[in-house]
DNA sequence: GCGCAAAATTATGTCGACAAACAAAATGCA
DNA sequence: TGCATTTTGTTTGTCGACATAATTTTGCGC
């Protein structure tokens, strides 16, 4: 079962506490092992991860901070919502964020940037390579993470790693209705936007990556659309 | 003396504890009453607002968030520097996300929305006009961020506030250096932009917020550049 | 007087507990 | 029986205190 990742988790350092709660609920938050809109309870978590209330609200605060969970005050802080009504205005930065990324990349990336970059497009390609969904959801995110990276801009780097986040969370739904011709082509057009930034190419890279964008973007919106249910913000 | 605003703050209802905090500490960090590098000491705000150190570290862990505190592990925590030698990170997204905002309120404005906004320019030229500069950053940070929220986007939103703000704080350091001319040409520009918005002219939109986003920038390289200081990152 | 080690001091991270606020169940009245 | 009100219960927001890590001060030997 996907339940909540059952950590026992003794043995904690003082001072990493927050970080740790921090990371059990983002991973569960983004592999939807929380579903959103599913209610955070503080003293239960406190109990599973045999902690205080106070390292446990902190956490909260943060994941807050970043828009994966909401908080109503006085009342009880549930997953955020994925907002299937706006879901353009995600496409729409999204897209620019790919673009400009990957320009700066191509800019300002050191030899040190690539070999990185090269790693994770391998782990890309062995995920698709078995056919492992997940697997392929997170190389992905790693991937572009890192070409952003390159890039220097910590602006960027920020509201991109927040927009793979709600992606991850976006292809989580989906991630059953996979077939294996796309990811081949992802991992094609990869080694394109590679080649483009190991060339210093920027136009290059900015057309690639623009059409790399599109490309998921359509496939997200076509697995959408061939969902049955209707999809409504709870 | 412009020392850290010193509130007594009786009668605080529940629940608002942490947003008073954290926006008393965001307003001192915006306009230097806080310096860049100087330490935060939970007890002693602790002490000064007559709260604990709990909600006081919520809304720090808020700010870190932000990126307008650092937070050194089992250390103290202290305002976020000003990052000089990375300065043309922040023009160049500072100049993406003038344009994109601009671009999407032409697109998706309401005339609600060119209500607010035209009320935020009537502001920002009461301050040229009493050449006001501590309100005249304020107030052009509350227009920009206006016409922000007329695009819809809250990606971008979230971002250029966060840009808005640094700027805030950029423009705060050199505040004294204004002459009225320049303020005078951005109202002009202001009402340049306001009615390619209103005409939902995209195109021209976009045109008018790029160089109005590098008027901005070059002020605010000269004003760097004529400093007589070495802005270093301490 | 200088350098290093140990103790004291300060500040952070965490904890358990209390009180206000909200939600739900139970009671009273028409 | 239906509705309003009170009561009960649960959960959040805040508090004061303790323990641990880091920093400073003190003390000792050279």
């Amino acid at each position: 079962m996907t339940k909540t990742s059952d950590t026992a988790a003794p043995e904690r350092k003082r001072g990493e506490g927050v970080r740790f709660v921090y990371e059990i609920l983002r991973d569960d938050i983004l592999n939807l092992a929380l579903p959103p809109g599913s209610p955070v309870d503080e003293i239960q978590l406190a109990e599973r991860l045999s902690m205080s209330r106070t390292p446990i609200r902190e956490a909260l605060v943060r994941l807050a901070g970043e828009g994966l969970v909401t908080t109503l005050p006085n009342r009880s802080t549930v997953v955020a919502n994925i907002d299937f009504l706006n879901l353009h205005h995600f496409f729409d930065a999204m897209t620019l964020m790919y673009r400009v990324t990957t320009r700066l990349a191509a800019e300002y990336r050191t030899d040190g940037d690539l070999a990185v970059i090269r790693n994770h497009q391998a782990a890309f390609a062995r995920a698709v390579e078995a056919q492992d969904a997940l697997a392929m959801i997170a190389t992905n995110r790693d991937l572009h993470a890192a070409i952003a990276e390159a890039g220097r801009n910590p602006y960027y780097v920020s509201l991109f790693g927040r927009l793979l986040d709600e992606g991850r969370r976006l292809l989580r739904i989906y991630y059953l209705s996979f077939d294996d011709r796309l990811p081949r082509r992802y991992v094609d057009e990869h080694e394109d936007i590679i080649a483009a930034i190991e060339a210093r190419d920027i136009a290059a890279a900015d057309r690639l990556a623009s059409q790399h964008a599109d490309q998921i973007v359509a496939q997200l919106q076509r697995l959408i659309a061939e969902d049955r249910r209707r999809p409504v913000t709870l």
